[in-house]
DNA sequence: TCAACTCCTTTCATTAATCAAGTAAAAACG
DNA sequence: CGTTTTTACTTGATTAATGAAAGGAGTTGA
């Protein structure tokens, strides 16, 4: 399926998804049309979902980062469900997982007073237990 | 510091960080060429710390997500550290935290006989809780 | 008022991406 | 075992994007 060659192109696009496919080629030793083209089937095949950069938040003013574990206090989970997504830019990921909690919702916030005001509306829908990202 | 078209072009290249400045230019009603100068000056103030893609974890075979709370047996936490350094491909993320818990370690697995494996290997070192990330 | 600066556009030379053909090796098949 | 098909690549020609330079409009401040 997935050759050294397509491992290494991963690797480098990972790294640098705005290099060029002939730069790309060279690292890989492949012409650019040939890159090219096993690029577009790891597109193709699903393996590379899609391309994007990363944002440093803390420039962006998000300087706050959490973790809440969520514990949903009914079985309807749609309440919380559909809050969560009307709290754009703040929420980052919400994941569904097994083991203590219900959630787990990573967030960002500019400050701790829009922490507090979410934690409050939050708590309309959820119990909580809040962890603060210290560094990565 | 942002204006309204900064903020657009983020948001275009967090979908799509491979889009040409010209095509980007014409979504922000800009020319390639100040496009591509935004873009420069996002780069060099650091907002935008790199390109990258977004892999199909499942497709690579990692089946398993996992978000582990780390919880040290001592105050030194190096040998943790540095062991969980030597843990690529599985280890994703090491979040230092504050709340219960002193990590947060985000890894997959390609099944849960390796991820069992690694528990073995990470008690070693520390406590841990186990969370197993079922969606997104 | 004038100089300096920012931010943009236009133009042009350079470079990369794309498309079409052609080739060689491996795989599929009678 | 030979033939056909497929796959993966290269080369070459065309099209498109990028980068550099020059210049114009609007803003700031002495």
């Amino acid at each position: 399926m997935l050759d050294p060659t397509d491992i290494r192109i991963l690797d480098e696009l990972s790294k640098n998804s705005r290099i060029t496919m002939k730069e790309l080629g060279e690292k890989v030793h492949l012409t650019g049309q040939a890159t090219s083209a096993r690029v577009a089937k790891l597109e193709d095949s699903g393996i590379i979902e899609g391309y994007t950069i990363k944002i440093n938040q803390i420039k962006l003013g998000y300087v706050v980062h959490a973790m809440i574990s969520i514990f949903t206090k009914s079985t309807h989970h749609e309440p919380y469900l559909s809050f969560i997504k009307t709290q754009e830019p703040y929420v980052i990921n919400n994941y569904k997982i097994g083991g203590d909690s219900c959630y787990l919702l990573e967030c960002k916030f500019p400050s701790n007073e829009v922490l507090d005001a979410f934690l409050v509306r939050l708590n309309k829908y959820v119990n909580y237990k809040l962890s603060i990202i210290i560094s990565k």
